[in-house]
Parts: C-alpha cells; sequence; structure tokens
RNA sequence: AGAGGAGUGGCAGAGUGGUCGAAUGCGGCGGUCUUGAAAACCGUUGUACCGCGAGGUACCGGGGGUUCGAAUCCCUCCUCCUCUGCCA
C-alpha cells in the first residue's frame, strides 16, 4: 500500500523474524543489551501493521464497489438510489481515511524503530565497548624509530611552507587548509596516483557531484542520524558530501542490476565536507582532522554470496596502497562497539606516525551487507527472475591528508622530505625541499 | 532566470471523471510451422504489500486536494524539451 507504507527500512521486519535469536545475539556485540527488546516490539508492531492493512484493505474493496455500483446506478439514471448510495460511500471513504491515519502512524513508528537498529555484525566482530577493543589482524613487525629532532608534521608544514592553516582561516575558518606549492603538488599526485591504481584494479572512474540531495542522504544512512555531520544548503535543501560513499553508492539507488554484471566497481575522487561539531581538541591538530578534505574512494557493488570476497579483494587493495607508499601500517578488524552503525563488518587501516607517536586512521573498508541496499532499493535479478537485496561496500582508497602527515613525518631528513617512489612520477620532484 | 510545451507499463504511444492496471505497436518469453533460422500465426508478458488460497489493495513524475468515484479536474514541487536571457 504505497500510498501509506512508503518505507525505507534498514533491516527488514521479515528478516528479523526469521533470524531473531541471531541477530539478537549478533547485536549483542555492539553492546546493546536490551536488544532483544527492540526486536519483539518491531515484530509485533509489524503484526499490528499487517492486520490494519487487512482492515484498511478490506474497506476500500467495499468503498470501490460501492463507487461502481454508484456509476451503474447513474447509467442506468437511478438518480435517488444513486443519492443514497453515495451517502454510505463517504461514510467508507470516512472510515478508510482513519484507519489510514491509524496505518501511518503505525508506520511511522515502526520506522523510527528500524532506523535505530544498526546493522547486524559479521561473525567475526569481536564483541567490544571501544577502540580498544579492535582486534589488530596485522601489523609491521617494526615501528620506525624516532629520528633526533624529529617534528611532527604540522611544524614541517611551516618549515616548508607547504600548508597554510592561517591562510584558510582567514579565508574560510579552521579545518579549511591551504595546500600550496610543493604541497598541493603532492595532493594532486597522490590523487592521480590512487586513481590509477584503481582503474588497474578494475575500478570504473567516476566524477561525482558534491552536493546531494535528501533521498541520497537517507539511501546511504547519513540522515536521518548524522545529518549534524554535514554542512546543509537550506536554500536548496541540498547536503555537501561527507565521503565519495554517498554520490557513488546512490548512482544504484532504485536499480535492479542483471547478476551477470556484478560486481559493479566504482572510483572517484572527491573532497570531503565535515562538520566534525564537537570534536576538536589538542589530539586532531594539524591535518589529523579537517573540514574539508580529499580522498579516494572505492566502491563494489556485488553478489550477497561474494561480498566477503570483494571485501577481502579492497582490504588488499587498500594494504597494496599503503605497502607502496612504504608507510608503516597495521590493519584492525572493529570490535561491535566502534563499529560504525550501517557496517557488518569494517577493517580500519592506521598509519604509524613516528613523530606524533600514534597511529593515524587512513582508511576504512567496510561491508554493508543488504542494510544500506534496502534503503536503496538496490537489487538483481538472478537466474530464477527474483528480486533480491545486493549487498554494498566501500573502502578509502585512500584518505589523503593523514598519508600526507604520515609521509611528511616518516620521511624527514635533515636536508628534506623524500616523496616515496611511485609518487615520482606524479610529482616530478623526489625530495621536498626548503 | 523568463515564456511555452511535456512527463503513462522495458521502449514507443492511446486514453480528458465511472467495469482503466490501462488500447495498440515494438521488444521479451513460450508454442505452431521449418532440416535449422527468418517470416507468419497463436498464447503470454509491470511492481509492491496483505492473504494458506480464492483473491484483495496500492501504484499512470513526487506530494496534497476536489469527488461516491481521478491517469483524466485543482494546487504544489521535481524533471525533461523548445525559444529568450545569463554564465564557466
Amino acid at each position: 500500500m504505497p500510498c501509506f507504507f512508503n518505507s525505507n527500512n534498514m533491516l527488514q521486519p521479515a528478516e528479523i523474524r526469521a533470524n531473531k535469536d541471531l541477530f539478537t545475539e549478533r547485536l549483542k556485540k555492539r553492546g546493546l543489551e536490551d536488544i532483544e527488546l527492540t526486536l519483539n516490539q518491531i515484530l509485533s508492531l509489524d503484526d499490528e501493521r499487517k492486520s490494519t492493512q487487512q482492515s484498511l484493505d478490506s474497506t476500500l474493496a467495499e468503498s470501490n464497489n460501492a463507487a461502481k455500483e454508484i456509476g451503474m446506478l447513474m447509467k442506468q439514471g437511478k438518480k435517488e438510489e444513486a443519492e443514497q448510495a453515495k451517502a454510505k460511500a463517504a461514510e467508507l471513504r470516512d472510515k478508510s481515511k482513519e484507519i489510514g491515519t491509524k496505518m501511518s502512524g503505525i508506520e511511522e513508528e515502526l520506522k523510527s524503530l528500524l532506523y535505530n537498529v544498526p546493522n547486524v555484525p559479521h561473525e567475526s566482530v569481536p564483541a567490544g565497548q571501544s577502540e580498544d577493543d579492535n582486534e589488530v589482524v596485522f601489523q609491521v613487525p617494526e615501528l620506525p624509530e624516532i629520528a633526533e629532532g624529529a617534528k611532527p608534521h604540522w611544524d614541517l608544514i611551516k618549515e616548508y611552507d607547504i600548508i597554510d592553516f592561517d591562510l584558510g582561516n582567514k579565508v574560510s575558518g579552521a579545518g579549511f587548509p591551504f595546500y600550496k606549492k610543493q604541497g598541493a603538488r603532492l595532493i594532486r599526485s597522490m590523487i592521480n596516483f590512487f586513481l590509477d591504481e584503481a582503474a588497474d584494479a578494475g575500478y570504473i572512474e567516476v566524477q561525482a557531484p558534491l552536493l546531494v540531495n535528501e533521498d541520497s542522504g537517507y539511501g546511504t544512512g547519513q540522515l536521518p542520524d548524522k545529518e549534524g555531520q554535514m554542512y546543509h544548503a537550506t536554500a536548496d535543501n541540498l547536503f555537501l558530501i561527507p565521503t565519495a560513499e554517498v554520490p557513488i553508492t546512490n548512482m544504484y539507488r532504485d536499480v535492479i542490476v542483471d547478476e551477470n554484471q556484478l560486481p559493479l566497481k566504482n572510483v572517484g575522487h572527491t573532497p570531503c565536507f565535515r562538520r566534525e561539531a564537537g570534536s576538536w581538541g589538542a589530539h586532531v591538530r594539524g591535518l589529523n582532522r579537517l573540514h574539508q578534505f580529499d580522498k579516494v574512494e572505492i566502491v563494489q557493488i556485488q553478489h550477497p554470496e561474494k561480498s566477503y570476497e570483494a571485501l577481502d579483494e579492497m582490504v588488499k587493495h587498500v594494504e597494496e596502497l599503503i605497502k607502496k607508499l612504504g608507510l608503516p601500517y597495521r590493519i584492525l578488524r572493529l570490535c561491535g562497539g566502534d563499529l560504525g552503525f550501517t557496517s557488518a563488518l569494517t577493517y580500519d587501516f592506521e598509519v604509524y606516525s613516528a613523530a606524533q607517536k600514534r597511529w593515524l586512521e587512513v582508511s576504512s573498508v567496510s561491508n554493508f551487507e543488504t542494510y544500506q541496499a534496502n534503503r536503496l532499493k538496490l537489487r538483481y535479478k538472478g537466474s530464477d527472475k527474483k528480486k533480491q537485496l545486493l549487498h554494498t561496500l566501500n573502502g578509502s582508497a585512500l584518505a589523503l591528508p593523514r598519508i600526507l602527515a604520515a609521509i611528511l613525518e616518516n620521511n624527514q631528513t635533515p636536508d628534506g622530505i623524500i616523496i616515496p617512489e611511485v609518487l615520482r612520477p606524479y610529482t616530478g620532484f623526489d625530495k621536498i625541499t626548503l
């Protein structure tokens, strides 16, 4: 009954019904101890929805019949009888409107419950509360030694005059730096390098819009919960993208893919805009957190049975990039408590910054299974002609500023900053010097 | 941005208040014929939800309204086309 009940669920009630115990157990990995209550609420509300729909449908059926009857009577010229029937039909209409209102109420409630249930974690996801419980699945055996007099990148960028935060402050505000000279050139080089690598791996390149509409925000799950994270152009009700995932994944909103065209692989470079309200502090100095930054994003749409193969492939891809850049890194499997709302399994890549003595997150690779696809109505048609939800995946490959920070800090020498070899064909110089 | 036109099933395209989920053509699928193919002919062919089923409901760009009844009338928004203007 689309007029009242066109909902964008995330998990589907039928799915929950069929897997209640499993879902309950898995969702508890996120620390949602009372999730079972919520699921029960959803199921009983879903029952109520069904029975209400039945009574609505039958009322509408009566009403339709009555209307047809009036039509017949009018044709036969039986005006008085028609008038009488009209009164009855009007009653039916009022009744169906009433039930319809009730129905929308139930739908609303159901939707808001469903919106608040995050994706079901994959079985390999460790239970846990915070980032401390993330599982380190790989780490380079040795961390680089801290050289004598090594400087953090916020000092280096001033020394070499390649990034200017003060200028950004003047022109825009905090978190909007200017990249200059070799810094600007290096950013552009990395973008090209990352895009070329993705193209070699079979990703189709796209240049995506940077402003998206509300539907797209809902499609990938930034709305309704995280609107505070996005810049909102209210005059036109458009949102500045926080990641290329939003426009690229939404290319496939309301799409039915032929099974043999899978997987769909896209890559795009975009600036990303994040308000980062309330998340500033001493540990986010310099390039560590920005309102605008560049990122190359890879996105895959995959068959449900092959999505974890695809996830592994993406993880490999990202790992290769970091290796080629020669940066010390580790790979984390996020625990339930740290896992994003819409993700079933996420691997984070962190690069070690010797000068800051900390790990910097430079990529996040996730499988969303059907969670986004359900909102997107993204399905495939199999050989049996049935339409089924697809799996969506994405990953940063890579986020630029922190990679830049890591290169600056790890590759500093007394006579300049060494450019990783793979980037030299793009930069045209092999060292950043004074 | 202004003026005008238009949005109907996979596509094309009829339908301007009542048995219209929607003619017709093309395409798709199945069949007849054929050694095979084409042609011709016959049949079939949207989606979602509810129901064990029979069946029911909803959907003609989106939303709202008028009416007993809307693809059809009204309001509003969106998109596309043409002309004019502007602009990288």
